[in-house]
DNA sequence: CACATCTTTCAGTCTTGACTGAAACTTCCG
DNA sequence: CGGAAGTTTCAGTCAAGACTGAAAGATGTG
């Protein structure tokens, strides 16, 4: 038997669960969503269910609904259900953390909107004062720019090793 | 006469302002942060004092205060004095931006050894259950090398551009 | 040294939003 | 159709932390 009841899991299990939600909180996600990927990352199996989560993380139903649609939504976990079950499992998608920081790179056209943005706002003003906005422009330019380029590469990267070893 | 009295800016430029606010609060920041950043950014003279930013941004001497210094210790702002001037003076620094991107590389750090811990807990078990944590060290082992590598590709290009403008 | 000016600190207030728990809803089965 | 199992929604509670404003502190000036 493999301890499936009660808190069931090791408190260093647990501990690792709250470290990760604290880490994902400086993320800008609730911390609730941090638990729940820790949980799916560490669980065996890998398929949990909501009320699965909702016992090892001695939350609300409730709360489980929300923070599963939270992550579902950018791609971070996906929903997986079993032939006669009628519940659904979650689980972690293979390229979760890929995803989460092409998210981080799509949000970079708003800080370069907002260079653009500032140096209209300071057309005809001298060099000396147009130069932090000059500055941040050039900057995000590049970074809006690079950023998705180089996560594009390792992920064709990956994708094609996976394919390798499917074949 | 150049308007330096009463709010003293445009409603386009305070409504920039708040843009800004909302903007670095999803970085994680709180919003009085952006709101200091945007009024820096398009702030003519560029040096700006605690009071000209209590003043323009209708916030407590306190705030301005904690702010600044919080903006301060990363490098975001800068500040500067005056001779015959006991007022103390701030204004965005050059490579703003690419010192809060540089601290975001460096969290990256946590999230491998997160990974690692992961892979700890995980140790005997299958395959089919180490894979996500797998995934997730594969990642942010690319990314803590790469992230960093592009920034500094940058950082070097503009110090040397700018060393060939002043000489 | 006493005063004036500017800055920082800190206790209290207020806003935001995460979480709970119960009720509503959906889906499947006999 | 009635009921059981599971999930979602939502109003209310609670905690975290941003901001205020007054008092304390620092720094220069006559």
């Amino acid at each position: 038997m493999t301890s499936a009841s009660g808190p069931g899991l090791e408190a260093e299990k647990l501990a690792y669960i709250e470290e990760m939600g604290i880490a994902i909180e400086g993320l800008g996600l609730p911390r609730m969503a941090g638990r729940v990927l820790g949980a799916l990352l560490i669980a065996d199996p890998p398929e949990q269910s909501a009320e699965d989560l909702a016992e090892t993380l001695q939350a609300s139903r409730g709360s489980i609904s929300t923070t599963t649609r939270l992550l579902e939504m950018p791609g971070l976990i996906e929903r997986v259900s079993k032939p006669g079950d009628r519940r659904v499992y979650y689980r972690n998608r293979p390229d979760a953390w890929y995803q989460a920081t092409r998210r981080e790179a799509a949000a970079l056209g708003q800080m370069r909107e907002l260079a653009d943005k500032a140096l209209d706002l300071l057309e005809g003003a001298p060099d000396e004062v147009r130069q932090g906005a000059e500055d941040m422009r050039e900057f995000y330019a590049f970074w809006e720019r690079e950023m998705p380029a180089v996560l594009d590469h390792w992920h064709r990267h990956t994708r094609r090793r996976r394919d390798d070893e499917e074949a």
